[in-house]
DNA sequence: CGGTATCCCGGCCGATACTG
DNA sequence: CAGTATCGGCCGGGATACCG
């Protein structure tokens, strides 16, 4: 029943994130990373192009789109798909995988935009007591 | 009007996260950051004091795990007691919204390390077309 | 349109030292 | 134990220019 050193919550899964050299830690952060949660969100709707998707997620650079997209397409989460037309067509959408993700990321999106006023009211006390050092 | 068919994109929320000037893309960051998303993993099983917060988050240093803290508390998902005693003790718990928030979080890293065999798999395939340039 | 290459600055973050 | 203060490196990420 004792197995070296087991916390009582732990999962027993191969792979755990709260281990520093744990590569799903990696792939946790490109995800919930700052474009990384708002690009998936966006794609969740449905298939997008490059310049609607930097449209949708207002303030991204081309750069970090670009980079966003290709670790996300590299971890299987987005799925490019691109057409060798003149002008060039590359739509971008959702894995299988990438849609269960996105999923629990708009649970979490959702969830923090409704309660963004109690975020705030929150703030205003916490600077009121402690701001006023 | 046409109240009843509603696009799934537009929420009509007054916080949007994608909008560069919304407030709630700030909290959103603090609660997927790096370190966000595993401190407030981590308080979901109980209330932890600064030192086990530490370890159980396995890679943060004081200065990051402090700066966490402070963000978590003041954005009302968190919440400090302090106790006057000497050696002081001080215990982090999530507060009911904080509760809320961790607990999508935690489907979502959940959903993460149950299929990081897939990601390892995609990035296998993307490096070996790819990486190969 | 759909990107890549380059430059460069701010601030994230770790290391260390110090305080109550 | 529970932090704060300070320094410095590294890199995230914006701006710009350029290519197919």
């Amino acid at each position: 029943m004792d197995s070296t050193q087991e916390r009582p919550s732990a999962h027993d899964l191969p792979f755990n994130v709260f281990a520093k050299a744990c590569p799903s830690r990696g792939t946790l952060e490109h995800v919930t990373g700052r474009w990384g949660s708002l690009t998936l969100g966006a794609l969740y709707e449905g298939s997008l192009r490059f310049n609607e998707l930097r449209r949708r997620v207002d303030g991204v650079s081309e750069k970090m789109l670009s980079q966003t997209l290709h670790a996300l397409e590299r971890d299987g989460l987005v799925h490019r798909e691109a057409q060798p037309t003149n002008p060039p067509r590359v739509d971008y959408e959702l894995t299988p995988l990438g849609r269960q993700v996105a999923e629990r990321l708009l649970d979490l999106i959702h969830l923090v935009e409704g309660r963004m006023n109690d975020v705030l009211t929150a703030r205003e006390r916490y600077d009121a007591t402690r701001g006023a050092l």
